[in-house]
DNA sequence: CGATTGTTTGTAATCGATTACAAATTTGTT
DNA sequence: AACAAATTTGTAATCGATTACAAACAATCG
């Protein structure tokens, strides 16, 4: 392989040169400048065939600062959740000449400060974020001479735009679908609280709940570290030890929801008679399980298409207003058996 | 959001002079170069600091002529096969101070070429391809002059380098599982066999049933269009509908296998008294499936550890030789209830 | 002190494109 | 044919870094 060494592509002063013109009208026949003669593109045109000549972004980004690319910020490729989010912000990028670039974070600071970087050198012309674990302070800076657009998680303050569902009212209804079954003992598998979309969604179920004339136990409310299959399965298992065994349980995502299930079924009892279920994200795999799975649909297609819409507004500088969408609940075997 | 025009980064130039140093100097303290005094580097450092300047990567990259991104090119994130491939990918990555950004294709041609010219220009410096649907002729041409890696699925001609498993013999193992389990009547749900990974699995397939002097039925033999959880329904469902209906499944694919143990349930059988079921990948889902599934792990992190290091090899030179990984059958319920 | 050597810093070319402005060419008019 | 106007093309500066080479400066020694 070491003949690869040296290899570089015609640039335009080479094809220049071939077609007989000067650099300013190749790149002009590039840009579908309209002052070009059809004779002098022609010629252009074959040189850059001949050459098999492609430009360089590089060059060309320099020049224009502009990369025409677009970061996707996501904690891990891991969560089915962000699937059809990143579709819709990839058609839609894709409708306006942009490309997405997905950057797996990992919640680590190290590679988001990589991504802010290749923000602030122009090596991509702006983000949106779909990370809750980011770092706000450093998110909020760059937002303040760049493009950014946050996806699903959000920040309070609104100094940085997004695009969300109103998460407290999505876990009221899912909860109150379960007391209008007549489950009066409802748990709650929430994920770690410093997350704004725990905080909501814990408020919706406690909203629920008094309406109802229910008590909040704390007993009944179960905050797990990860949204994991195995976090779900060992929050369901310390719920069934509560002295006053709950009958139905919302989890704030599928994956919780579908180890609750896991653990319901293998300490004997019966989803949804003994204890029904709902979760949340309707992920691919919510209709695989067994019993399918209740759950609240974020429109996600949707989301992504109009956070790529807005960040594409944002970077054409133009006036852009936060979004909250509507949501779902999907009822499946899960709650009605 | 109007006062964002014009902002830019301060450059090279303005540190110099707010340093009373030349442009070289101040490259050179950003290099780390030894030949700079104490006493200018402090100088320098402030003035980075106070103008809050970082290098622009265009700039550097132009002149370097290489970028430090390396390219993933999967069909669709949503295949959760991908995951801890990409974790090894991008922890050996980091490890080289390079760093990684996935492309999904959607097995859309357009999207390939866009990432193809991204090394082309310089955008990045290699690509690893795990999109078995990707095009091989343009493929094959940019990795005459630029650095290309297949992780899982290559091609037999050797033209590039691949790291993989022996498919065909993981295939076999699987089925002669089936059979030692006393099933005759082994089914094969496969994908779409243009796919290499796909003949040779079915290789493995057969071979097994001969060893054994079982029949290779026609009717047992079911080809999906894609690796989707309702293609492994409706295979089992026609499966199902034989004559001789099978007792055991060999599932390319976990979520084939876990949409086949769904109709099994579904038509009141049982896995794996009624049929046994193997599956393929070692998804996270294939041990909250309901019974666990039986599987083929591939050593998922260690394919994308060794496919980035051998890119990594390749972009500096070095020889590179392709590898074969072992594999490794994961017994669970679906075939030992 | 002046010559020699070694170290630090600066000047200017370079990477590959775009584009304002100038120059050249074509077209139109009388 | 001569000139003005409109169109097409070319020249050269520019984007922001790196680096070969030259220049300035400091250190060493007879």
């Amino acid at each position: 392989m070491v003949w690869k060494v040296g290899y570089s592509m015609a640039n335009i002063q080479e094809v220049a040169k071939k077609a007989g013109v000067s650099v300013a009208t190749v790149s002009r026949v590039l840009n579908h400048h309209p002052s070009v003669t059809p004779k002098t593109r022609v010629k252009v045109e074959n040189a850059i065939r001949e050459l098999n000549y492609e430009p360089s972004m590089l060059g060309r980004n320099l020049r224009n600062s502009e990369s025409r690319l677009l970061l996707v910020l996501i904690p891990s490729i891991s969560n089915p959740f962000y699937t059809e989010i990143i579709n819709g912000i990839q058609t839609t990028a894709i409708k306006h000449r942009y490309n997405i670039l997905l950057c797996e974070t990992n919640s680590d600071s190290r590679r988001e400060n990589i991504f802010f970087n290749m923000v602030k050198n122009k090596l991509a012309d702006g983000i949106i974020s779909m990370d809750p674990t980011i770092n706000r302070q450093k998110l909020t800076e760059l937002a303040e001479h760049h493009s950014v657009i946050l996806c699903s998680e959000y920040m309070e303050d609104g100094s940085i735009p997004y695009v969300t569902i109103d998460n407290e009212r999505a876990a009221y209804q899912a909860v109150k679908h379960l007391i209008i079954l007549g489950k009066k003992k409802v748990a709650l598998i929430n994920s770690d609280e410093r997350f704004l979309y725990a905080r909501q969604r814990r408020r919706g179920y406690e909203k629920a709940l008094m309406e109802f004339g229910l008590p909040i136990t704390d007993a009944f409310i179960y905050n797990t570290n990860e949204l994991n299959f195995h976090d779900g399965v060992q929050a369901m298992r310390m719920l069934l030890r509560t002295v006053e065994k709950p009958t139905a349980v919302f989890a704030v995502s599928d994956t919780l929801a579908i180890g609750a299930l896991k653990e319901i079924n293998a300490s004997g009892l019966k989803a949804p008679e003994d204890i029904a279920v709902v979760g949340f994200d309707n992920i691919s795999f919510s209709n695989m399980s067994n019993p399918t799975l209740t759950t609240i649909a974020q429109p996600m297609y949707k989301m992504g298409a109009t956070a790529a819409t807005m960040l594409i507004n944002q970077i054409q500088n133009k006036q852009v207003e936060s979004i909250v969408l509507e949501h779902e609940l999907i009822i499946r075997e899960s709650t009605m058996g």
